[in-house]
DNA sequence: AATGAATGAGATTTCATTCAT
DNA sequence: CATGAATGAAATCTCATTCAT
């Protein structure tokens, strides 16, 4: 994960664990587009090797099984997903709320077919619903809870029940997301992104309803 | 569904016409709680006989294959869903808005199983999507951007969207179903569901952050 | 098969036995239909009840098993057969040979679909090939070759081998009927019978050369 | 089917492809015993991977279904049985006529069990009937009834009608061949063919009779 | 390491037969 | 007797995994 040391990246062992990271990352993207067509259950070693360019055999070299291939896709789907979330740090102005917003459209972009699987993954399978939505999910919902009892503290916010806004919160984008991750709504452009992180923060914060002055 | 008539219901006919009706919802009961349980590819017809109590064989005097019991699961659970939302009529009033959403977790309470096997096959099969999904979720979204623009030109509502609005309005309610359909959270009780629904109907009309007087 | 008895066609056992051989004969007729249709093994005891306008249960009323049926159905094939043939006693002449032939069309007539059903499971099963097929045609080729023997030694015919002319013989109607049976060519009208009997009588008498005078 | 290149012969590709022609061999081979003795619908995918002494899904790395197995047996019937007939050219002579018997009987030697496949399926299988039985035997009786219109108008033959004439003439064949397909009649053995054939022959052009000086 | 044929366990589906009504 | 739903054994076919090359 961290910088490869001199060592790593010039020994033959250094070459060699570079290669197969590689044929690796070959394997998890080709499956990772296959199990967001057809689900993972519904998706044959055939068709992973077939999207690999490998033969079937071949992809056990790099993984113990089918399911093993799933996990790295899921893997590989978690860190995006609360990647741009938490880097955030703080939310304490509308316009860090907008931004990241906007991030998170930025940053699911190359990630769509991982995250496809791991929500359709999740939906069925219990154990990887905890190891890759859940935990990631719960520190989201950690951080808006604190940030929204903050703001309540503060008097900036209506007095409610924290969790429900993080619910809400979390709610408006997945009804934004959902759509496009699963491939029934395009990507809003980049150029795009920046209004479309505007409105939302702004339905949540202030409602649809005009306000009685 | 309708008042059966007396021949229906004495007539040799009538009488096995509505043992084979109820001997069909027993088999789409047991497989929808298996589909929800694994999904619908990973369940076995094995496990669908099972759950129902009867020999596989004794499925396909009922049904021509395992995938159309997951057609008749899907039919059954799409009623429901949209059921409660049309039934709706007007969104005049924050008092109506509340009511539509407190029937909706009334009607999903029976029906999770079947909600969940729907989201998932949708989430990975096409036509189930078209079919059983997006025909009524548009006429929601339909419903709600009219009303959303109604508002709007009756300057009670801000000039968003109205297609944003609907999106936000629906994931709202989107991230409170999804896990209680996940099974992840329990549904809240009757007496919770008044007050959870005039919360999010609050956060919808007027946001979360306190307005200046 | 005899005549009844007085007893047997008024008491009440003889009219149950009757009513169970009608039953029977229905069962045994639309077997041979759909066995001649699509062969033994690839037709259900679904079709035969079909086809029989009956329960699939109420043929094991009258049959111990599928294969039951199939041996009555070649039984009734196997009389046609081979009445004809041995009604015709002695073949002296020419005639004789003749109205042999034209008979043995008549007498196929009504049951193609048993002929077709009986030469189908004897190309696959040794036990109805000797029990309903070997046994007659064995007489016929018996009777056959004593005749050509007879008239070889008479002078009338050449010094052939009779087993093998008995082939030949037979072999030319074969050549005429098989079409027939599968169903490729329609039956000769009975006016065209006669004249298709002679022609092949002659055929096999003086062959299709002229004789040098 | 020409000679391979060099490449062919030597390559990866080459070595590959023959050896799952190879391999499609033995199934088609081992497929014709098996639907030879006990017939097409009721022989089981397990008995010919048995027979071809393979695992049952081995086969379907090689043929999609079990029906395409018949088809390739019925391919590999087609040919001999059509093969030695239309080889035979022109008819002319007696000496003609007994040469293409002889190799009839030949060419059907090593194929008996296609045979017996190829005439069971057709019996049953109206597709297969046309498109491995029809089509060649067309070509035969085209052949014959040509042969025979000529001579007649040579006045070599009587004139009696061609097509029945055929008809006549494969019958005879048939006659003997039907029992040794069936496998109830040995072979004859290649020194008894030739006299077998004469006496065909003989029968065809002269009849059985004596004929008057 | 790469291949892809072979495997066999297991999935879906069919169907002859039984049996309660 | 007639019925036809229920059964479960068996048939066809699929596919994750192994292994010889």
């Amino acid at each position: 994960m961290g910088a490869a040391t001199i060592e790593e990246s010039t020994t033959h062992q250094g070459r060699r664990s570079r290669r197969v990271e590689r044929r690796r990352q070959e394997i998890i993207s080709a499956a990772a587009e296959v199990f967001a067509e057809k689900g993972y259950a519904a998706t044959t070693t055939r068709e992973i090797a077939d999207a690999a360019d490998m033969a079937e055999g071949t992809l056990y070299n790099y993984f113990g099984s089918k399911h093993e291939i799933l996990l790295a896709v899921a893997r590989e789907a978690e860190g995006p997903m609360s990647q741009a979330l938490l880097q955030a740090g703080t939310l304490e102005s509308r316009e860090a709320m907008i931004v990241l917003l906007e991030r998170a459209f930025d940053v699911s972009e190359a990630r769509l077919p991982f995250l496809r699987t791991l929500l359709s993954a999740s939906w069925n399978d219990d154990s990887i619903l905890e190891e890759y939505m859940s935990a990631r999910l719960g520190q989201v919902y950690g951080m808006l809870e604190q940030f929204i009892a903050d703001r309540i503290a503060a008097g900036a916010f209506r007095p409610i029940d924290p969790a429900l806004g993080a619910r809400v919160a979390i709610g408006m984008f997945a009804g934004l997301m959902l759509p496009i991750v699963r491939g029934v709504e395009p990507l809003p452009s980049p150029a795009e992104r920046r209004a479309l992180a505007e409105d939302i923060v702004d339905c949540l914060l202030d409602g649809i309803r005009v306000h009685p002055e």
